[in-house]
DNA sequence: GATTTCGGCAAACAGTTGTTTACTCACTGG
DNA sequence: CCAGTGAGTAAACAACTGTTTGCCGAAATC
C-alpha cells in the first residue's frame, strides 16, 4: 500500500466512498449509461471538479463499483460451500445465504444484475471477468465432491456456469421483490437447484 | 383497425418505424435509460418536436420495443416446440432455433437482455410481464409432454421458468459472441438442457 | 517554522437536453 | 374544388451536461 501518511489519505478515501455510494443509490432507478457525473457529485455532495481528483472517469468508478461488489460475492459463495453436509441441506443452505447476501448487500447485487448486459462496454466486460472467475471457482468446489468424482473438466464447467447463472438470476430476483415474493422465489429456486442435482446423479459420465 | 385513409396514415407508420429503428440502432452502445430523445429523433432524420406526434414520451417508445421484440420470442417458441420427435432432437433442434433467432434479432434480443434488469421501470415491467405470459405457455406446453404427465402445476412452473431463464440467458450470450463462441456457447447450452433433462426423467413426482 | 503537496471549490466554457410555440403544406372528406 | 386535418418543421426556452482554470487552505515534509 502506497500510503504517504494518515490523515490525507483517509480524508481521500472517505471522500472516494462517498462518490461510489452516491453512485450506487443513484443506480437504484437508472442504468449506469444514464449516469452523469455532476449528477454523482451533487448526490455526494462535493463540487464536480473534485471527481477528477478520484477517477478519471464514470466508468472507472464503474469498474471499481464491480470489483467491489463481487468481492462480496466471492465471500458469499465461499460460505455457502463451507458448510459440508448431506446434499439437501447443502441447497438449503445456499439459497439461505444468497438470500442473506442480498438483504445485506442489496445495492450491490441490483448493480450486478443491471449492468451484466448493461450498455457500457467496460463494466459489462469487468462484471464478465469477474463471473469467469467465479465460475472457475465453483468448478473447482464441484469437482471435489463425490457425485461428480469422474466428470470431465468440460461438464464440470457446464454445471458451474449453470449454477452461477442460477444464482445470479435468483439474487436479481430477491434483490426486486417484497417480503411475500421472497418466499416464493427462494422455494422455486430450492427446487430447481434440486432438479439440477437429480440431473447430476444420474448423469451418463463419459 | 381505425385507418383513416391510406397515404396519410402509411406515411406516419413509417416515420414511427423509422424512430423505433433508430432507437433500436442507439441502444446497441448504450441502456435505455441513457438514451436522449433529441438523439433519437436525430439519428431518425427527423425534428425533435415531431417525436410528439408518436409517442408521449421515451418510456411510452419503449414499451412499444418489447411489445415488438417479445412477438418475435412468441413466434419463435412456437416453431421450436412445434417439432415433435425423441427429446434428444428436440433439445439440438431448440438450441437451433435459438441461434438462428438470435441472428436474424439481434438487436431485439439485445434489447431484452439490456433492459430485462434495466433501470427504466415501465420497460421493466413490460418485458417482465411479456416473459410471464412466455412461461405460462412453456408450462403448458411441458404438461403435454409425457414425461410430466402426472407433475403438480407447481412443478411444472419451476421446469419451465427454468427453461425460459435459460433460453433468456442463452439468446444473451449468443447476441454478444463472434462466430466461434457461438459453437461453445449452443454446444454447453445443448448439454445443460440435457441435465436438466435427465433430472425431469427421475423426479420424484407427488 | 518555512515550504511543498494536494484534496476540494467556485467560476466559466461551449454544447446539449426536453418541451412549447407558431408555422407550413400535402393529404383528406365532403 | 375547397375547407380542414394533422404530420413535420424551425426557433426559442431555461436547465443541464463534462471539463478546464486558477485558487484556497490544511496536512505533510524538511
Amino acid at each position: 500500500m502506497s500510503q504517504t501518511t494518515g490523515a490525507r489519505q483517509a480524508q481521500k478515501q472517505l471522500s472516494r466512498r462517498a462518490l461510489m455510494d452516491a453512485a450506487l443509490r443513484l443506480l437504484e432507478h437508472q442504468s449506469f449509461s444514464g449516469l452523469g457525473m455532476r449528477e454523482v457529485t451533487r448526490e455526494a455532495g462535493m463540487s464536480p471538479a473534485g471527481f477528477y481528483r478520484h477517477f478519471r472517469d464514470l466508468e472507472d468508478l464503474g469498474v471499481a463499483l464491480v470489483e467491489e461488489a463481487v468481492d462480496s460475492l466471492h465471500a458469499m459463495i465461499r460460505a455457502a460451500f463451507a458448510e459440508q453436509g448431506e446434499p439437501e441441506g447443502l441447497i438449503d443452505h445456499a439459497v439461505q445465504v444468497i438470500a442473506d447476501h442480498v438483504r445485506e448487500h442489496r445495492v450491490h447485487v441490483r448493480f450486478i444484475a443491471r449492468e451484466r448486459f448493461g450498455g457500457v462496454r467496460r463494466v459489462r466486460e469487468a462484471i464478465a471477468a469477474e463471473l469467469e472467475r467465479f465460475t472457475a471457482e465453483v468448478a473447482e468446489a464441484l469437482a471435489a465432491q463425490p457425485v461428480s468424482a469422474r466428470w470431465s473438466e468440460a461438464d464440470l464447467r457446464m454445471v458451474a456456469e449453470l449454477y452461477v447463472d442460477h444464482m445470479v438470476l435468483t439474487a436479481a430476483a430477491l434483490q426486486e421483490a417484497d417480503a411475500e415474493s421472497e418466499q416464493r422465489i427462494t422455494a422455486t429456486a430450492r427446487r430447481q437447484l434440486r432438479l439440477i442435482s437429480v440431473g447430476r446423479r444420474h448423469w451418463a459420465v463419459g
